[in-house]
DNA sequence: AAAAGCTTATGACACATGTCATAAGCTACA
DNA sequence: TGTAGCTTATGACATGTGTCATAAGCTTTT
């Protein structure tokens, strides 16, 4: 019997997979969860063989909880599968890093995503086939430890001189970093900038 | 028998949804789409007791659907339902104009669609509980109709002259109808107006 | 030890942005 | 027939934004 805990915010869905997986009779449901805190409490009592994890969740994110999870010595058998909407490099490129073993895409049949729950348990490793294209065109993210602070802090809303206020910073250097951004996302303006850091997932 | 169409753009809770409501022995799941245009042709020929309807979609999102449902003389007396991740109150002010049955978010449990499907075939308009909320405090686009598009334009990165030569305006008065949207959305720089106005619908 | 890259900073320049006052033409409504 | 609101426009002003050259101190890698 393959243990499964299912963490996903979006009642709706969360609902419908749990039905599903019940009438598969070799997977039993022993939780699920709309956040990723008390997946994280649940995951810990209870061992499961394999975690769903959504990516965009309260509290914690899943790419975070998947990070502790493969941390955390009396876990190492539990598998973790991330199955989020979003296509964005930046978000494999961090659950590769946590060495998850699934990243599924909603946009897959409820059947790949039972499939591959077997194909884990076995060891293997599963990726959504968008996905692998996207693998090889990954691209770095060439943006600075700051300058990715920056930009998130302009994405927000915040002029130039209350991101300075914010980092401590010289309006100046505020000003060099969004520069360097703007022309390594080769962008003009930094709307442009956010926008498309937003979508390749960097910030 | 209730005749139902999906149009969903995630496989994952298009395929979840129908294989539920088929369990329902009232329901029949006629057809499920993944696009706005997809979902047109197949009303127009099965014509379904109820649609449910995401609103974003591929080609035609689904209040302009349900708008066009409203208005076709043949489908008077199809129901809409929409459900949907936003609670934006701009998308539900559209989805009320439309005249649709139901507004749904998919933040509710399965249960409560298909009761709700049930329900709109007698007759009954549903509305999620949280939206009935923002129904009360909704407050009124501000925005004219030349502040909305030029603010649209800004949101995806152009600068004020890529916005004048788009709508063949003088750049001051671009630079007017962003300074006005900026004010009336109570905000300091156009990232914070354009923030607001997504998160509120109306852009 | 040298090179590369990040962090921080300054000063200067050109241009963009946001505000304000003002105004003319238009539509819709009372 | 006003009056209110939208659309369009101009000129002026202050401030914000983006670029460039330059530089010092720091860590990491070769």
């Amino acid at each position: 019997m393959i243990r499964i805990v299912i963490a996903e915010d979006q009642q709706m869905l969360r609902g419908a997979l749990t039905a599903l997986l019940k009438f598969e009779a070799d997977i039993e449901v022993v939780a699920e969860v709309s956040d990723g805190q008390a997946a994280w409490e649940v995951i810990q009592s209870e061992q499961p063989d394999v975690c769903l994890l959504d990516i965009e969740m309260p509290f914690m994110n899943g790419l975070e909880l998947a990070e502790k999870i493969r941390t955390d010595a009396l876990l190492q058998s539990c598998k973790v599968v991330i199955v989020t909407t979003f296509a964005r490099p930046g978000y494999l490129q961090k659950a590769i890093d946590a060495k998850v073993d699934g990243y599924l895409l909603k946009d897959e049949p409820i059947d790949y995503l039972i499939e591959s729950i077997r194909k884990v348990i076995k060891g293997e490793r599963v990726i959504s086939m968008d996905l692998a294209a996207t693998l090889f065109m990954k691209e770095e993210n060439p943006l600075s430890l700051r300058e990715t602070e920056v930009l998130r802090l302009a994405k927000s809303g915040l002029t130039t001189s209350e991101i300075c206020n914010e980092l401590f910073l010289t309006k100046g250097t505020v000003r060099n970093y969004l520069s360097s951004a703007i022309q390594k996302l080769e962008s003009e303006t930094r709307q442009q900038a956010i926008n498309t850091a937003v979508q390749k997932g960097w910030i």
